[in-house]
DNA sequence: CGCTACGTTGAGAACAATCAACCCCGGTGG
DNA sequence: CCACCGGGGTTGATTGTTCTCAACGTAGCG
């Protein structure tokens, strides 16, 4: 239990790239931009942004930034997944997302994360000087824009996970998520039916409001009706989709 | 039950000074400006939002917005107060925020609004044509940047509430929540003490993910161990605050 | 004055949590 | 090489918080 606590100490992020005056601009190759925040811009726009990001690795397990630290940097994951979340004072834990390549995290409105952050699997993040892209936000208001409509989409996330905690049963909720999984990698392109789940039995008891041990047993359970399968390395089959769409809407 | 699906027909809602042409602009006495999103104008440029937005007046319990409609308008809330919520297939119910004066609703991603509102108590509420109130982002920047500012404002609050769906329990869903509505008061100047809860038991039962008789009996068990006082016309009394902010945050 | 909506309280049921045992796997060190 | 250990996952038995069903009181309104 006391090692959530252990999220204090961010020194162990790693640049990517290790060799200075070498490197060659990390955003000109980058795989994700069509989903991120510089999807806004032009090829030469790009320098600019390129000019103001450090890439960085961090390794399974690792933390990104902890709540209520000084807010210094935006964060875009460019590949990986690292999943965010907040604390009671007693170590229960709430997952607030699970971000994927494309994704952004750090947004703050005082000067503090409201969130701590930490790699699922191996990651590579880039990461923004907060004052240095805001001065980038200013100058071209197109980014600006494109980060209104990420931050609006994800506020209609939030509420879409609001009904999933408040309302949704054990069922449901891994129904949900499940499904939430199989799209997210469509999105991406990535392989959709086996759908490959990364993160804990822990980890997603914690994102959907449940215990390991329900979580367990809704996967023994759907998999028993033949609704899903288990395959080896945490790949799932969505047998039945269809049942299992009309389980996530609550049929 | 039914009665919760009757969100259809937003045609009556009724502008608020039905005399066209002697309108004074609605916005010059705007006593909520610093709260919105034309905290970020000059003087002069308000006077191009009074020219696109109207003053409707809407009623208690009728609806505003319904989930799946073409997105038109945006609104802000001028007095009263507003619930926005999520149903499932069976009429389960998600509230997923209650407005205040200076809150906005009707952001949407794709060209349908996520979620459902409808007015707790007899409201005001300006409305935006999109297109017209986007076009005025693009023309002032300083009005986006406030936006965005919301934006990311209300998703530190859904992830609170999140927080709060997942991990709390019924007596720290409780707590936190007359703690908020206290702190919200607080900030629109209006007594934080004996605070007044709007809303009736089922309301906020949907907003906690709890039962309305779960809400009834956990008002009764504080109001019993003398943290709380419920007194006449919904005023509650936060009798021991400190108390309630501990069971709040989980101690 | 009776109706309906809302709130409160009680009794019992149910879903998920808790406590506990066990398995499997990978890593480590004897 | 293998025994040991620890983390993660599964399953079982039991508990408990919250839900459900039900009754009743009260206030507002036609």
């Amino acid at each position: 239990m006391a090692a959530i606590f252990d999220v204090k100490n961010v020194n162990h992020l790693r640049p990517a790239i290790p060799r200075p005056g070498t490197l060659p601009s990390p955003c000109a190759a980058c795989s994700v931009r069509h989903l991120t925040l510089c999807a806004a811009l032009e090829e030469s726009e790009v320098q600019e942004v390129a000019a103001i990001v450090s890439t960085l690795e961090v390794g399974a397990g690792e933390p990104l930034i902890a709540e209520g630290q000084p807010a210094a940097h935006v964060f875009n994951v460019t590949s990986g997944a690292v999943k965010i979340y907040k604390l009671l004072v007693d170590g229960r834990r709430q997952m607030t997302g699970f971000l994927f390549p494309g994704d952004f995290l750090g947004l703050a409105n005082d000067e503090t994360y409201a969130y701590s952050a930490e790699a699922v699997t191996a990651s590579s993040v880039c990461r923004f000087p907060r004052r240095k892209l805001e001065a980038l936000l200013r100058k071209y208001p197109r980014m600006e824009r494109r980060l209104l409509s990420m931050a609006s989409h994800e506020l209609a996330a939030a509420q879409e996970q609001m009904l999933l905690l408040g309302r949704k049963t054990a069922r449901e909720k891994i129904a949900s998520f499940l499904l939430m999984l199989s799209r997210r990698a469509a999105q991406r392109e990535l392989p959709d039916d086996p759908v490959s789940v990364l993160m804990s039995r822990n980890d997603i008891g914690d994102y959907l409001g449940l215990t390991t041990e329900t979580v367990s047993r809704t996967f023994s359970d759907l998999k028993g009706k033949g609704i899903i399968e288990l395959l080896p390395a945490g790949k799932v089959r969505l047998a039945r989709r269809q049942d299992l769409e009309a389980i996530a809407e609550g049929a």
